[in-house]
DNA sequence: ATATAAGTTTAGCATTGGCTAAATCTATTG
DNA sequence: CAATAGATTTAGCCAATGCTAAACTTATAT
């Protein structure tokens, strides 16, 4: 065998969480658009294209295409020129995402973290806390938060 | 002016970070690598694209077609068929990475996560954590963690 | 010195997630 | 009820990030 070759013991560790990473930015457009769906319906009864490309940021455009695909995994119904729908998969993913989101925006709160900050980081780091650290944070909030 | 029109005083809040999510992941690539190969040179005195890609979880092809984008950003520099290196910027970005990757890491075993969802997670999260947020984990860490 | 295994690159493809511009639909308002 | 403003969709573009398969380099081992 030609050129060396070693594998570090932690290398497949390391992998594993780059890998879950690439899952995670996957499904964390899919979250933020039910998440955001069910915000608009909740605040206003509807949840229009425009809407949803406003308070994202994108173009409108850039809303239709991606609301197709999500129809095609299930978590929308939609029908042409009407506002959107999400079925009971996209039902429980918004709550779970919500969920997850006040826990760790509450969580950077009780450690300290400034109103906009919390906001603003916990619409990051939400999508790639794992059960266990949700707890932890959870925990931490019960405790100390009270 | 037909069809209701109303903005949500959070929408322009929420969009920037959705902005900055986006952003965020575009650097999140380069700062994996770079702060990889750091760890690599470290390691063994070399970054090879095969040990990179074997890290990382991903082809091959992959490695080389990212490391031109790294090398265009002015973070790498390689030479046909040989080991990667950085740049004194993408020294910069990986050891900042490494410290910011160290901090976070730290505070979630601090929290009571173990040790592996600490690894796992901190992958994830450190890109996500504005420097507001990284200090306050710090400051925690000082504290309690000892 | 040459065979060959390991590493690297190239070529070509697919998907995701952005954009702008143009076309089309809907509903309010006059 | 027609005009029109606003919302939605379509078409077509681009860049990033992944892949496989095939071609090519390098360096070790015989």
């Amino acid at each position: 065998m030609p050129q060396k070759t070693r594998k570090s013991g932690t290398a497949k560790i390391r992998s594993a969480a780059f890998r879950r990473i690439r899952a995670d930015h996957q499904s964390e457009l899919a979250e933020d658009y039910v998440e955001l769906i069910a915000d608009l319906i909740d605040e206003r009864g509807e949840a229009r294209g425009t809407d949803v490309a406003t308070r994202l940021g994108v173009a409108n455009a850039t809303v239709v295409k991606t609301l197709k695909r999500l129809q095609e995994a299930g978590l929308v119904t939609q029908e042409p020129y009407r506002s959107v729908f999400l079925t009971p998969e996209g039902w429980k993913m918004a709550d779970d995402g919500r969920r997850k989101h006040k826990i760790v925006e509450g969580f950077l709160l009780a450690i300290g973290v400034s109103e906009e900050t919390a906001k603003l980081d916990s619409e990051g780091i939400e999508h790639h806390v794992s059960g266990e650290t949700l707890r932890a944070m959870a925990r931490y909030l019960a405790r100390s938060g009270k």
